[in-house]
DNA sequence: TGTTGCCTTGACGTGAGCGTCAAGGTTTAG
DNA sequence: CTAAACCTTGACGCTCACGTCAAGGCAACA
C-alpha cells in the first residue's frame, strides 16, 4: 500500500509517517516511480509507535520497540531495551504522580478559603 | 535594585526577568542611564510568578495573580480570576492523575511477565 | 487535453520559556 | 588609562512532533 492508505488505516497523516522515516523508525520500499510502498508489517510498526505515544513515550523511546519487532520478536516489548524503557517510564510516572498529588493538595488548600463561583470546563490537558 | 540583584535575590536570571517584562508581567522604573530599577514589591511579584510556575501554571495563567497584587490585594489569589485559574488547574491535575494511573497500570502489566534486569536511575521528569 | 488526486522533496512555522551570543554603553576599582 | 563587571536591545537557538505551504512529477478518468 502507498503512504496515503497507510496513513488512513493507521489513523494518522502522511506527514507523520514521513517524519517517522526521517527518524529511522520506519522504512519503505520504493516503486519504480519513487512512491513509498508499505506492507502490513509496516502498519504493525506504526500501530506500535502510536500505542507507545499514547502512554507518553517519545519517538526516541520507541526505537528499541521497533528494533525488537524488526528483529523478529512477536511483540515489541519482549526485548531488554524495551523493558528498560518501560521501567524508566514507570519511575517517571511515579514521580509525576507524587508531584501532582502535592500540587493538588496545594490547590485545594488555596481554594478552601472561599469559593462562590461558576466552574469553567477545561479544554486541554497536560502531562506525559 | 537593578536587574542583576533582583535576579540573584529571586534565584532566577536577568533573561527571565526581561522576558517577564516583555510579557507584561513585570514593569520597571528606569534610571537616567536607562537601567531598570526594581522595588521590593517587584521582588514580591517575581516570587509570586515562581510559586505559580512551581505548581505547573503558565505565565499566561500568572497574569490574573499579578493583576491582583497590582490592584493592592495582599495576596495574588484573592481575586476571582485567580481563583478561576486555580479551579481550572485543579481540574487539569485531576484529569492528569487519572491518565497517569492508567498509564502506570499499563506499564506494570507489561512488565509483569518477566523482569530480570538492573534498574536505571531517571534524570528528567515530565508533567505540569 | 485537461483536471483531479495521488505522490515527491524541501523548507519554514508552531508553542513555552527562556539560553546564548552579538555589539555596544556605563560605572567602578586599581 | 584600562579592565572588570555591570547594563542595554536585538536576534537566533532550543525541544518535539509534526502542520503547512511550495513547486513539481505521476496516474487515471472524461
Amino acid at each position: 500500500m502507498r503512504i496515503g492508505e497507510l496513513a488512513k488505516r493507521a489513523g494518522t497523516t502522511t506527514r507523520a509517517l514521513r517524519f517517522y522515516e526521517s527518524q529511522g523508525l520506519l522504512e519503505a520500499q520504493r516503486t519504480s516511480n519513487g512512491y513509498r510502498e508499505y506492507s502490513e508489517h509496516d502498519l504493525r510498526l506504526v500501530r506500535e509507535i502510536q500505542s507507545l505515544q499514547a502512554v507518553g513515550l517519545s519517538l526516541e523511546d520507541a526505537r528499541p520497540f521497533v528494533a525488537c519487532l524488526r528483529a523478529g520478536h512477536e511483540s515489541g516489548d519482549s526485548c531488554p531495551d524495551s523493558r528498560a524503557v518501560y521501567r524508566r517510564k514507570l519511575a517517571e510516572v511515579d514521580a509525576c504522580l507524587e508531584r501532582l498529588q502535592g500540587v493538588r493538595e496545594f490547590l485545594l488548600a488555596r481554594l478552601a478559603f472561599q469559593d462562590p463561583c461558576l466552574v469553567p470546563e477545561p479544554k486541554e490537558f497536560l502531562c506525559s
